[in-house]
DNA sequence: CTGTTAGCGCTTTCAC
DNA sequence: GTGAAAGCGCTAACAG
């Protein structure tokens, strides 16, 4: 059997409320017993039981979710992913609470952040829209020992603790790489779909998707950035518009959501033009483009990973826990037709 | 607060020991006592602390993974994700022992499953070799009531409770989709190299690869399959003779392991045929080789989380607890250049 | 068949 | 500073 609190005091010729004491470093210990136990620690090998502190504890984390509006399927999958992770708040102690806040908007993003304050608060995740005033937001709150975690799009150069989302620059440049061997060769020209360049997300596939382009499949040309704002209305005009306009156009990458309105466009207009297609996110309406083969490959960042992820980090830097960052990595996954989930 | 067993308790006006025989299934409470509790359990809405049950039971699970030897990476990285699914031992109560068997011989393995009967195991998770007896072995220890889980390669049509791997026909299906389509209609020849045809992973890998190419890409053609036995000498000798036997050669698909001695050919016959090559596990080979552009796509398996699955999914079938098959597919990762993790 | 009671490993008052 | 003891939610003897 594995040794427990009451080894350690016995070891040390301690009371379980010493050890305690000494394992969640609380103070009121005289220094040369918390080094005895802490050597008895170290000699028996001892490992907390976190579920059982957990339970002796009755901890609860309330954790704050600060999400952006958006009708594309991405962000409904992000909601249903985080309001999954509420219906399982029992069982994991936390209580998490939505706060919706309207996408590119950094002021209300601010806003909404520094309303945290003062609040029963263990941690907030935030999507995050990249500037200045909601960087400083942020370390605002890391400052009021708040633990922080960017989801989805990160706000480098802030104090978060950790971002729970996937590297942009390397899906960019998977986005180009696929789209140049796919192309097998070909010349002619790329249209690049955006949502924003307000968000880093978007701002970092572009840079790496542009860099691979002009380093290794230099016959492409990438057209100016269309921004459909993450909404399929808007994006589809756009696209029907570029397509329209000109017969060169041979790949279309989309970096943002709003995929609806590009696979609509590319129905009405892109039929029979043999374009090959690269968008981001797994979503009902974009899996149904790959399986019919208006789209050629899907690169997914799982929200529900995501999410996970986010709480773990939460309640483990509230605990003062550290984790270990390499098994919170989210990875990018690759979808084509064939290996659909 | 969440309901406990006393609130059940209270609501049904029964004792705690009486609740706990409900909630698990125990024998020993008239039918309408259990109906009286069941009823209280919907209407508080009660969910069962997991970590608290486990803390009482004090329950360890002994589990015996057996896995053939075999001197390629992803055996390697397999029995180190064991090993390290040993290490968590402690804290996920589990008691993992492995139990080594010759590759690809059916009678070692049905020794190996024969002699569990008898021993205190409270699972089994075996890399199955694909023979009726085998077949036959794993049905006596089901029968046995001992939960078996297939991994990495499953045995379809035995009593198994459950297969931790991935959908190998959709494997072979995509890698013929990515090879093809990097190949942009080019034609020639395709030389396939398997371990054996002896475990199904690799047969179905091949049924899929061969049924897509065949109706996807007709101008490319299949040469017959080359058996290395997931060994790298054997694998770099065949290869090698391939390549120098044909010039018509445009594509590989390596779809069992043994890749170090694959690189090692392609590098010394290969370079500069311009080969398009995709190969199955990401390994420190592999993933060299794909940096450095001997190889264009690897699929893989990630191993860390077929052995969580299966320890899981052992543990969950032991309690009778059933478990959600969604939540337990292993994915298919593509991973190019870019996306490396 | 049903209830009482003592833990599981850890935390947390409240005394000393 | 340190210790004794109660209790988190659940299970498992052992009585009745």
């Amino acid at each position: 059997m594995r040794p427990t609190v009451y080894d350690i005091a016995a070891a040390a010729g301690v009371s379980l409320a010493t050890v305690d004491r000494v394992l969640n470093q609380r103070p009121g210990v005289r220094i040369v017993t918390r080094e005895k136990v802490e050597a008895a620690i170290r000699d028996i090998g001892y490992v907390r039981d976190v579920a059982a502190a957990n339970l002796a504890k009755g901890r609860v984390y309330p954790l704050v979710f600060i999400l952006p509006t958006g009708d594309n399927s991405f962000m409904h999958g992000l909601y249903a992913e985080v309001r999954q992770a509420m219906t399982r708040s029992s069982l994991e102690r936390t209580e998490i609470r939505i706060v919706q806040v309207p996408a590119f908007d950094p002021p209300a993003l601010v806003a909404a952040l520094d309303a945290l304050h003062g609040q029963d608060v263990a941690g907030v995740a935030l999507v995050a829209t990249d500037a200045p005033e909601v960087r400083a937001a942020v370390d605002r709150l890391v400052d009021a020992r708040i633990p922080v975690v960017t989801l989805v799009s990160d706000l480098t150069g802030s104090a978060r603790h950790h971002y729970a989302g996937v590297d942009n620059i390397a899906a960019g440049r998977t986005a180009a790489r696929l789209l140049g061997r796919f192309l097998g060769g070909r010349k002619g020209d790329i249209t690049v779909l955006a949502g924003s360049m307000l968000v880093r997300d978007h701002r970092e596939r572009l840079e790496g998707f542009a860099a691979l382009m002009a380093a290794e499949f230099p016959q492409l040309r990438l057209l100016p950035v269309l921004e459909g704002r993450d909404d399929p209305e808007i994006t589809s005009g756009l696209v029907s518009e570029a397509l329209a306009g000109s017969n060169d156009i041979i790949g279309v990458y989309s970096l943002g959501a709003g995929n609806r309105g590009l696979i609509r466009a590319l129905k009405a207009t892109g039929q029979g033009r043999g374009l090959t297609v690269v968008v981001h996110e797994l979503t009902e309406h974009t899996r149904a483009a790959l399986q019919d083969g208006t789209i050629d490959a899907v690169l997914n960042q799982d929200a529900g990973h995501e999410v996970r992820s986010a709480v773990r980090v939460l309640k483990a830097t509230a605990d003062g826990q550290g984790f270990i960052a390499g098994q919170e990595r989210i990875r990018l996954d690759i979808f084509v037709k064939d290996n659909l989930p």
